[in-house]
RNA sequence: GCGCGAUUAGCUCAGUGGUAGAGCGACCCCUUGACGUGGGGUAGGCCGGGGGUUCAAUCCCCUCAUCGCGCACCA
């Protein structure tokens, strides 16, 4: 039959893809509320809102690209399929990036423009990049409903972070305490234990009495902290210091005087260093903690900005660091330095910044993960064990439970209030003594709102269902939530996961998800990382221009088992352009070779029922999450049977014009049908442009069409 | 310290209780009428070491080694 001129040349990607992209936003599809036929199933995927940090790099595109196999693949299945895109304002990256930028082209700082104006920067920084970001999502080829798109930092977003947070304050589950949080001095903000990044480096264990005529040595990595110590801490069991327990004693420490009682505690291990442990409540968080179970005073001597608040002209106002050398040469003049060994020790940095974290009391709001929810006969840490114990949401691959109860296990309360000004604001007012929390400001005069911003990850918790409308009953929430999948990087399982399920439980008493689909990390052709400080980041754009997406696509996904690390090359993305190619080739022998009424009979034969195998494979792979499988046998098949031996043998039996003849031509058109159908998800441009030209009666587009069964 | 993962062809990685696969690379051949972004063929692996379970182990169990990672500790 005749065929389209297209293809007397080589599959053009760059000339297609946006067409194609075009056509399926201007056919509706991507809205669930468009598609055709009656749709009883509902299948959600909410994309991970990447941060509005920047550009979307291939590990953006490996997630993306899996959600979007599964959204089409529902979708041909039958199912009413949400994908529902959006952004994250991701508040500490945004701000310090934006901090940085001001910093290194006006050399200003954030108090320099004020919160207002500074506000006003990230915004249009935002803006300029969720506008990128979108423009990438479509280059990728995300089936998602842009009529939903959501960004955390919106007014609909906004009201659901309040409201949450009032009920949470109303049911005693937010508290504000003064407590040890992570500061960064270099960030001037709190952070979360997640936001740490601990560096292994060598460092002096320093060995000392506090004066000569004090019983005990102690040992300690930090001696400038020891001017805030109150107490010596002993095992109970242990015989050397039996006789001290309970002594107290007035000291002057490097010109400072300091009171300090001698304590047993149960925390300490008799076996490290002298077995006595100097104990400074405001800057350990241990420390804090004995000196709750010791009702011991907290003297803080480090501020904001890591500098000494205490002691005399030699001490005052110096650097954490110069201080340290300070009191050494100190105890060495005094001879009061016993032992100096190097040790290896893990220094908390902050991730964002890099500053060192220094441990400080501050009155900060927490979420109390340990105290039952009212009504609910649970507590948060309850809720995160039981929805993966009971298998309501499943972990892909099974092993990273594993991780996560060791992380649940160490789940301390959650810090969630940030010094920076980029995010929710914390929906708290004070006037004099009074304190009001509410979804919206307070009416009457007076009040000034809590000047701290929410912690990123509270309103990304939210994610499953604030973009669906709640608190309003709207219909998407009766009909999506609780949602299909999540297909996330493992790298974020702690802070977003956990806090979904945290968030989703407490508001709808529902999971979020029933199924979590960890990705791996994307690494570059020598299996570094991508980060912004390598520059190696690749720009899937990039890769649609040099390759096309499709090859890009499937480049990501086959060999790819879920949660285990990949790496991109180009040798890889090139020979799946070839494989596009091939298919754009094996179309045009078949239009070459079979007749117009070939599309309109149906036939079963030998080879359809070896294909249905084939697919039917493919599908039991497909429902198990097994895309890395499941793309190398519609690969395989496609280019080594079908191609290679059923092609081939082809030739000759049409050449002979006979009834067997017609029979081969239908088989061709209907298994090539098939493979088109199966292959779209993985590859979805060159499938859809090749669909579009077959003489299918009453066809559709190729994004709508039935799975084969 | 606790935990997780990896160890399979030169390279990058899949995979399965029955003596192994893909992509790229290498070598030889093919100007065949879908495609040279192609076709046909060849070489190459005691599936990290040791032990165990089994009729049978690369796959299950134990153990060791090396690498990577997470968490904790960090007096």
């Amino acid at each position: 039959m005749e065929i389209n001129e297209k293809f007397l040349k080589p599959y053009d990607p760059a000339n297609t893809e946006s067409k194609i992209y075009k056509l399926w936003e201007e056919s509706g599809f991507f809205n669930p509320d468009n598609l055709p036929g009656e749709r009883k199933e509902v299948f959600t995927i909410m994309m991970p809102p990447p941060n509005a940090t920047g550009v979307l790099h291939m590990g953006h595109a490996l997630g993306g690209t899996i959600q979007d196999i599964l959204t089409r693949y529902k979708r041909m299945q039958g199912f009413k399929t949400l994908y529902l895109p959006g952004t994250d304002h991701a508040s500490i990256a945004t701000q310090s990036k934006v901090e940085k930028e001001i910093q290194k082209k006006e050399g200003k700082t954030r108090h320099d423009l004020g919160r207002d104006e500074m506000l006003k920067r990230i915004d249009s920084f935002v803006e300029e990049n969720r506008h990128t970001m979108t423009q990438q999502m479509r280059v990728l080829g995300t089936s998602c409903d842009w009529s939903r798109e959501a960004f955390t930092l919106d007014d609909k977003r906004n009201r659901a972070v309040n409201t949450v947070f009032k009920k949470m304050y109303d049911d005693g589950l937010i508290y504000r305490g003064n407590r040890i949080v992570n500061w960064d001095p270099k960030g001037q903000t709190t952070i979360s234990d997640d936001e740490i990044v601990y560096e292994e480096r060598t460092s002096k264990l320093y060995t000392f009495k506090y004066s000569a005529d004090f019983p005990i040595s102690i040992s300690t990595s930090r001696p400038e902290t020891k001017v805030g110590d109150v107490a010596v801490a002993v095992h109970p069991d242990d015989v050397r210091y039996t006789e001290y327990i309970g002594k107290e004693y007035d000291l002057e420490f490097a010109g400072v005087p300091i009171h300090i009682k001698i304590i047993a505690d149960k925390e300490v291990d008799p076996a490290f260093g002298t077995g006595a442990l100097g104990v400074t409540p405001a800057h350990s968080m241990i420390d804090w903690e004995i000196a709750d179970r010791h009702d011991l005073p907290r003297i803080q001597v480090i501020n904001e900005y890591a500098k000494m608040t205490v002691g005399g002209e030699n001490l005052l106002g110096k650097k954490v660091t110069d201080a340290r050398e300070v009191i050494v040469s100190w105890l060495r003049e005094n001879n009061l330095l016993e032992k100096e060994e190097d040790i290896k020790q893990n220094v908390s940095t902050a991730e964002r910044t890099g500053g060192i974290v220094e441990p400080l009391p501050k009155l900060q709001w927490f979420i109390n993960v340990n105290k039952e929810i009212p009504g609910q006969n649970r507590t948060f840490k309850n809720i995160l064990r039981e929805s993966v114990e009971s298998k309501s949401v499943r972990i892909i691959p099974d092993f990273f439970e594993k991780t996560y109860f060791h992380w649940i296990d160490n789940l301390r309360d959650w810090c969630i209030s940030r010094q920076i000004w980029y995010g929710h604001r914390v929906p708290v007012w004070y006037k004099g003594e009074e304190i009001y929390c509410g979804v919206e400001a307070p009416t009457d005069e007076g009040w000034k709102q809590d000047e701290d911003t929410l912690d990123t990850w509270f309103s990304s918790g939210m994610w499953t269902f604030s973009t669906l409308g709640w608190p309003e009953q709207t219909e998407d929430l009766k009909t999506y939530h609780p949602t299909s999948v999540m297909v996330h990087a493992y790298e974020i399982l702690f802070p977003w996961t956990a806090r979904m399920i945290m968030m989703s439980n407490y508001v709808l008493d529902v999971n979020p998800y029933h199924t979590l689909y960890l990705t791996g990390i994307v690494r570059d052709a020598k299996g570094q990382k991508f980060s912004k400080s390598l520059g190696n980041g690749i720009d899937p754009i990039d890769i649609a221009n040099k390759f096309g997406m499709d090859a890009g696509r499937i480049a990501l996904v086959v060999g790819t088992a879920p949660g285990t690390d990949s790496k991109v090359s180009e040798d890889k993305i090139k020979g799946y352009k070839n494989f596009a190619n091939k298919i754009w080739n094996i179309t045009r022998f078949v239009l070459d070779n079979v007749d117009e009424k070939n599309f309109a009979n149906k036939i079963e034969n030998e080879l359809t029922l070896e294909f249905k195998k084939v697919y039917e494979d493919i599908t039991s792979d497909m429902d198990n999450f097994r895309f890395h499988l499941a793309s190398e046998k519609i690969y395989h098949y496609i280019w080594h049977r079908f191609a290679d031996e059923i092609i081939e043998e082809s030739k000759k039996i049409i050449l002979e014009g006979d009834e067997k003849a017609e029979e081969r031509k239908t088989a061709l058109v209907s298994i090539w049908t098939d493979c088109l159908k199966v292959l779209h998800p993985f590859m979805p441009f060159v499938t859809e442009e090749i669909w579009s030209m077959l003489p299918i009666p009453n066809k559709n587009l190729l994004i709508v069409e039935n799975w084969p069964k």
